[in-house]
DNA sequence: CGCATTTGACCTGCGC
DNA sequence: GCGCAGGTCAAATGCG
């Protein structure tokens, strides 16, 4: 089901035209950020594969600092999304425009090329990792999800953990990397972000027609995970959720890594 | 033949 | 405690 987008390779420069950022109330109650380049109010105005590309691999090209506050100073409190945003936006030439508030019928019927969300309420808190248990989970899994924590137990157990380690380890709450979403309108499933996946599994949500896809970067040593699924509420909508960061560079086309090389000396 | 994808099974977390 | 739903694994399969 999933095809690779054709590659637009086309970076945002520091100089790129300012854009229009709103943040719009959903039913989820989350809030989505929605990008719209300078004179580019709707889909018909520009190639939604290029417009995902250009402000995608500005975000993935964050100094890590600025990305994600490790650990947040309050972990009931999400706001790395915010930040990314804020400073993303700003520094690349953009400016967010909060007021008009647009209602959720119109978000989803309305010209939109691409928008952020911010993660989850993150009740697994990062700041929580401080003893040696805790280390040993973060060593070996990056802080992973509850994957990555059954195949610790496993991979401890070998090694001989003590049951009573386990058992503190599992009574922990785990740790979760910071995540952020894209709403994209696309044909196509899987977005090019520079980056190379490799499809580890495939699910039905429910109450949803499309399946959701999770996708794990191939490089080694890099953690970073994403889901695609379609928006069940219009299916012209791709939304994108990356978790993780990046600790390597995009693996790009020759000609493409130069054009991008200026913005990935960060990356994550 | 090697690598990517598919898909059923399994595990964990959460709500009731 | 139980059942459900989401997330991941890994063997099977497909494809270049």
């Amino acid at each position: 089901m999933s095809t690779t987008a054709t590659s637009t390779q086309g970076m945002l420069s520091q100089t790129a035209a300012p854009a229009m950022l709103e943040e719009q109330n959903l039913p989820s109650q989350l809030g989505f950020y929605s990008i719209f380049p300078s004179g580019m109010s709707s889909l018909a105005s520009c190639s939604s594969s290029l417009c995902f590309n250009q402000t995608l691999k500005s975000l993935l090209t964050l100094p890590s600092s600025l990305v994600s506050p490790d650990p947040p100073s309050n972990s009931h409190n999400n706001n790395n999304l915010t930040l990314i945003t804020e400073t993303l936006l700003s520094s690349a030439g953009y400016h967010k425009q909060r007021e008009n508030l647009q209602a959720p019928s119109e978000l989803l019927g309305g010209p939109q090329l691409l928008s952020l969300q911010r993660s989850t309420p993150n009740l697994w808190a990062w700041g929580e990792l401080s003893d040696q248990s805790s280390l040993i989970m973060r060593a070996s899994s990056g802080g992973g999800d509850h994957g990555d924590h059954y195949h610790d137990h496993h991979r401890h157990q070998s090694l001989g953990l003590s049951a009573l380690k386990m058992k503190k380890i599992k009574g922990r709450r785990k740790v979760r990397e910071p995540r952020f979403c894209f709403k994209t309108m696309s044909e196509v499933d899987v977005l090019d972000d520079g980056y190379k996946w490799r499809k580890y599994g495939q699910k039905v949500v429910k109450n949803t027609q499309h399946p959701r896809s999770y996708y794990r970067c191939t490089q080694d040593n890099c953690r970073v995970k994403k889901r695609v699924e379609r928006l069940a509420e219009d299916p012209r909508m791709v939304i994108t959720t990356y978790e993780g960061r990046h600790v390597h560079s995009p693996s790009q086309d020759v000609e493409d890594s130069q054009a991008s090389s200026q913005l990935n000396d960060f990356f994550w």
